[in-house]
DNA sequence: CTAATATTTTATCAATTGGTCAAAAACTGG
DNA sequence: CCAGTTTTTGACCAATTGATAAAATATTAG
């Protein structure tokens, strides 16, 4: 009878694991195919256990998908979040562009999810997208058009500015198969971060910067 | 006893509807579900006919999304192939810029059919990917890399500048509910993509041309 | 009109799907 | 070791899935 949390993940050890486990093989699988493209015997099977023993930990094909995606709203919206309307215009912009960039890297299969789930209307997060996302990038924008007023910053459309360097940076996530393919294999394998990082520095900061 | 034509898709006029139907009813649900995530009973359903009918014309799921795959190739590539070697280079990256947008506005549900397939690792479409889009690539890279040299543009990585080429255009139809949700509804409603041109000829063009 | 052909429907199939249940097995503290 | 609990398993289920067969209907050519 050690039932000290019951809302919270796991009690137990093995439970923290196991839920981890089963969360990590259907973010490979969401990501890969999307909510109804995927099946419980896949992800079971990824996670290397038996489909009613992965039932005993999330009753639900949807619970372990909402758990996935809460968790990845919370890492999605964090690089905004830190743009600092006192530090330095280009500066600022230019560490946001690095910072999706390296999400884009590290964590390409969030990236893929939250695209499968864009591109299917978004039927889980739409709240949220025009809620807390839409709140966050009025903020934002607003901090933007201020430094383009103080004339710190060529002026453009602040949300259309957002929209590129989302659309830039996770590209190298959500079409990476045919980034590999276009780029060809001759290349070392993570030059490809590098170069993009060079090329979006450039891209996005030649155009901003006061001349 | 009318068979003129064997392979091609219709003999009769009724068929040739049917399938076109059929065809335009798969689109709208391959592009909202993917393959996997998509239902016969869906398609049949959008296209206002029984299952058994359906099967009548296209005896398998796949012969389906097949077809709405080839035929989309051909109009996917055709913007990058109009790039003209000898036009004035910025003029032809704008234009080409532009006919890109105008495809996400125009045929969203294609660019939303083939970032789902990008996505799931483009089973169908890999060897058409490594092998014509990347020759395609290739050639037009060597295009645009001719005219750094020249001095007409400022260099950067060809392949990266298509990347960000379309990223940011295809952005427009894929993320089209965020696009939406950010952007709220007090704007008009296609006023977004007149928006988008002007903020990406500005991005694009401004960070191209030398100075 | 009639006969051949093209289309549509009805009934059905086996496989896969998300999910349940109770029993077995493994683990826990005492 | 044992009783109580947690975890795992295997056997199932109803609904949905992609697909088939054959009968019924519509269309067309002569």
């Amino acid at each position: 009878m050690s039932q000290s949390v019951e809302k919270q993940s796991g009690k137990t050890r093995i439970q923290r694991e196991k839920r981890e486990q089963i969360l990590q093989a259907a973010l490979e699988v969401f990501a890969a195919h999307g909510f109804r493209g995927s099946t419980l015997d896949q992800i079971a099977d990824a996670a290397k256990m038996s489909k009613p023993n992965l039932l005993y930990y999330y009753s639900r094909k949807e619970d372990i998908h909402q758990t996935l995606i809460a968790r990845l709203m919370d890492t999605w919206l964090a690089p905004l979040k830190t743009l600092n309307a006192n530090g330095e215009p280009v500066e600022e912009i230019c560490a946001y562009i690095n910072r999706k960039l390296e999400m884009a890297r590290d964590f390409p299969r969030e990236s893929r999810l939250f695209a499968n789930e864009i591109l299917q209307g978004a039927p889980h997060i739409i709240e949220m997208i025009e809620g807390e996302l839409k709140t966050l990038v009025d903020e934002k924008a607003k901090v933007i058009e201020g430094w383009m007023d103080e004339g710190q910053l060529n002026s453009c459309d602040p949300r259309h500015l957002l929209f590129a360097i989302w659309a830039t940076t996770q590209h190298y996530a959500d079409f990476d198969v045919q980034v590999r393919a276009v780029l060809g294999t001759d290349k070392g394998d993570e030059s490809r971060f590098e170069d993009a990082k060079e090329f979006l520095e450039n891209l996005f900061c030649k155009g901003l910067k006061v001349r």
